[in-house]
DNA sequence: AGATCTGTTGCGGGTTCCCGCATCTCATCT
DNA sequence: AGATGAGATGCGGGAACCCGCAACAGATCT
């Protein structure tokens, strides 16, 4: 059995590796690839059917490594590893996820022994695993009030951009007032305007508490930029 | 001679250790810290004089515990070390570096040798030293177009915060007017406006663009934010 | 069937923002 | 001293934005 791990931090790949050989002897060769590009192409040249992929990588992240594998061979199982629990990981992986392959999210900060496990779990068994902590986090973002709506994330990502509303109701196919409408609730559900500060420019605010509360950050917004600015080709 | 090490991540902090000994055969005694906090409180109870530090640690950030610590003693030796080599990073520490205390900068993707050299250069040798990857990006940086000023930065920051220009006017003793006009200087240098995308809220693209262009991360927009908070309340 | 709730859309008004134009100050150069 | 240039400030207009009000449609409950 072939495994592949994509990770850009030489420490944490070493010890990924350690791990590895522990709790998987099945595995008869292991492949390097330190950023999502290299790990796409590795996948697509040994036939990949396992890999391991840290989320924050230069050039090409995790997420979108994964969605090109996962869109040449639905069936590969991959365990994420990675630093942060952020929202914004969260939802573009469960945005990609296909139907039936098995995945799991891992913290760094995990021990040896749930890694091994999660290792196990996802390569072998091929189960879905979701560590504890990043599973809290869910729950709490999925809690009454603070939960944004498919629609809603949607919208915040084209204010993040900085686009107007007049083009975010083009883009989402939605009439102007809706998309003011989904703002004021956004507005409302990120703590915009609840502060005894002095008066503030929402749209910025709302960019601003969605990045210090994690539910954006630099990769999901260059990501987006770039399906934008295939958006905008496309319409010419 | 007493060192201590300021790093949330398990396997660079051990790296870092092993590094450190190897380097110092001159230190008796190696404390650690997982937080600016705890990294605070110790070089306060053990009276250290040589930090190395991480940046990006949760709860309090590397660059708030140096500016503490160096508030006690401005003679403490810094070596800082990061994963990433964010403009932000680099005008908070510039900010805050004491009339003559060393320190220095060394990236995480560093080799082994260069991490040692710097080692013995800051602590033991009391220079100043910058890794080059840094040190080139503070020169492009600095570069004519794209260079902030230190009052373009602020009127940033404050726009990162939700602030409006009149509130922005208030807080940095400017008019109305002079405040629009950094504006615009800095939506000049920070590319906003130059796409052929649609119409754009400038404001918002600024931001957007700050945060993908690494001139501000969210631990600089978190500190931003206390120090607004302060404001607010001396403000009354 | 009627009541209620939720999500979409139009309208209108008050506010903030962007920015061209003109003025004023202050430092430097000739 | 006079000229030149860079930055700060005031004024005013047009655009974008925030948001209350109201109408309407579809889904669910009683």
């Amino acid at each position: 059995m072939k495994v592949l791990l994509v990770e850009d931090d030489q420490f944490h790949a070493s010890y990924l590796q350690d791990a590895l050989a522990e709790a998987l002897p099945e595995v008869t060769e292991t492949l390097h690839a330190v950023d999502g590009f290299e790990g796409e192409a590795e996948a697509r040249a040994g036939k990949i059917e396992a890999v391991v992929m840290d989320l924050q990588m230069e050039r090409r992240n995790g997420i979108e490594a994964a969605r090109s594998i996962w869109a040449e061979r639905p069936q590969t199982r991959i365990l994420f590893w990675s630093n942060y629990s952020d929202e914004a990981y969260l939802r573009g992986i469960s945005r990609i996820v296909p139907e039936d392959s098995a995945y799991g999210y891992v913290l760094k900060t995990a021990s040896r022994e749930r890694l091994k496990l999660a290792l196990r779990a996802v390569l072998i068994e091929g189960q879905i695993i979701v560590d504890r902590e990043v599973h809290r986090l869910q729950r709490r973002t999925a809690s009454p009030r603070n939960a944004l709506d498919d629609s809603e994330y949607g919208v915040l990502l084209d204010l993040a951009l900085g686009l107007q509303d007049k083009t975010i109701a083009e883009r989402r196919g939605m009439s102007l007032r809706t998309v003011q409408n989904r703002l004021l609730s956004l507005y409302d559900k990120l703590g915009v305007g609840d502060e005894d500060a002095p008066a503030m420019n929402k749209r910025v605010r709302a960019l601003s508490r969605a990045i210090t509360t994690r539910t954006l950050n630099v990769e999901v917004l260059e990501t987006a930029q770039r399906e934008l600015d295939h958006w905008v080709q496309r319409r010419g």
